[in-house]
DNA sequence: CTCTATCTTGAATGTACATTCAAGATAACG
DNA sequence: CGTTATCTTGAATGTACATTCAAGATAGAG
């Protein structure tokens, strides 16, 4: 008979923001609250608890992330070079003060995933379907002739997942874009070759 | 008059498991004196408080890596081997499910380095020094002829310790041995090239 | 053995928090 | 315009927490 007033997408994305800010543990429902506009009630009633808008704010970042991923590498240059610009984009992500772009993934698993196990199944999956994602990049790359054919694509797209995580942690505490920026170049180097 | 009783350096390991266990926030006064057998007021007479027990933790925890760091070191086999059995300690701590073996760097970093200035800039200097010793070691290998003489030793620790940062946090997901074995193998092979 | 400075203990304190709930508001429908 | 189902509000609840403190214990000095 009546709708929700607020705009689902919004509220999940301004949790991310908080979450990424604050860390999960640290951000209260007060945080949240000032965050989303919605009151502890409009919360709970949506969304269950504070672990359940955790879960849904999960989600809605790796359907962000899809939709962002499959926007650049539309561009119809070089798969590789739509990789070096996923790179880069990563690396202004870092250098940008904005702490809020840290990665919802990075930080969760990092504080929580050992304590919860439904929460770290959900951020396994996600990275697991960035991995896919990019192992298929590097399909076809290999099919572009960009890279040696006798490379495992999974292989290469679990290093280069694992190069992000490495530099999005070393990030806070290199911020410095220079030096980012060649570490980026490093690993682009070393997955390209 | 009268020493304390307690051995400092054995409550400050306890304090580096139970907060790498549960993370900062989460470990309560509670588990802390569970952990190390200090009661709360033990606790603030010694260390003033919580954050001041981080502080004294990350400490001793530097203290603790870096004589584990030169007793690996100390083997007088080349430097480029005792590097990658360094790399291999540390997927076999990744693969041990203890969880008190993550990486109190990695994780204080991830969840406070945003939050406080100060032990942001402890855990940077943490990892700086982390950065220069490594350094040392690929100038050593250098020496050695290891490695070509034309390499940026401190890009290459950087990437290496990036490398670690990124093995360390993709652990949480994929505690398989052979993968972290195979990505570890990959950076070795990638900086000593 | 006595005294005293220091350490240890754990209950008490006040605060901050996640969660609940009942009253109030409002959109959709007839 | 009235009704009703649903949403919104924010004060109330109980819990869990970091921190304090005063009483008790104990090691060392004399």
């Amino acid at each position: 008979m009546r709708n929700a007033e607020f705009d689902r997408e919004e509220v999940l994305r301004a949790t991310m923001k908080a979450f990424m800010h604050k860390g999960y543990a640290k951000t209260s429902m007060q945080d949240l609250k000032k965050a989303t506009g919605l009151h502890p009630g409009s919360i709970y009633c949506a969304f269950e608890n504070k672990r359940g808008l955790l879960l849904a704010a999960l989600e809605q970042y790796r359907l962000d992330r899809k939709t962002e991923f499959d926007k650049l590498f539309a561009n119809s240059t070089l798969t590789m070079v739509n990789l070096k610009a996923y790179l880069d984009n990563i690396v202004l992500e870092c250098v940008s003060c904005d702490s809020a772009q840290a990665c919802l993934l990075t930080k969760a698993l990092n504080e929580i995933a050992e304590q919860d196990s439904e929460i770290q199944q959900v951020i396994s999956n996600n990275l697991s379907m960035l991995q896919q994602a990019i192992a298929e990049k590097f399909e076809q790359a290999k099919a572009e002739k960009s890279i040696s054919t006798n490379k495992d694509c999974h292989h290469l797209a679990r290093y280069f997942l694992m190069g992000i995580c490495g530099l999005r942690t070393f990030a806070h505490t290199h911020p410095e874009a220079q030096v980012l920026q060649q570490l980026a170049e490093q690993l682009y180097h070393d997955v390209s070759q």
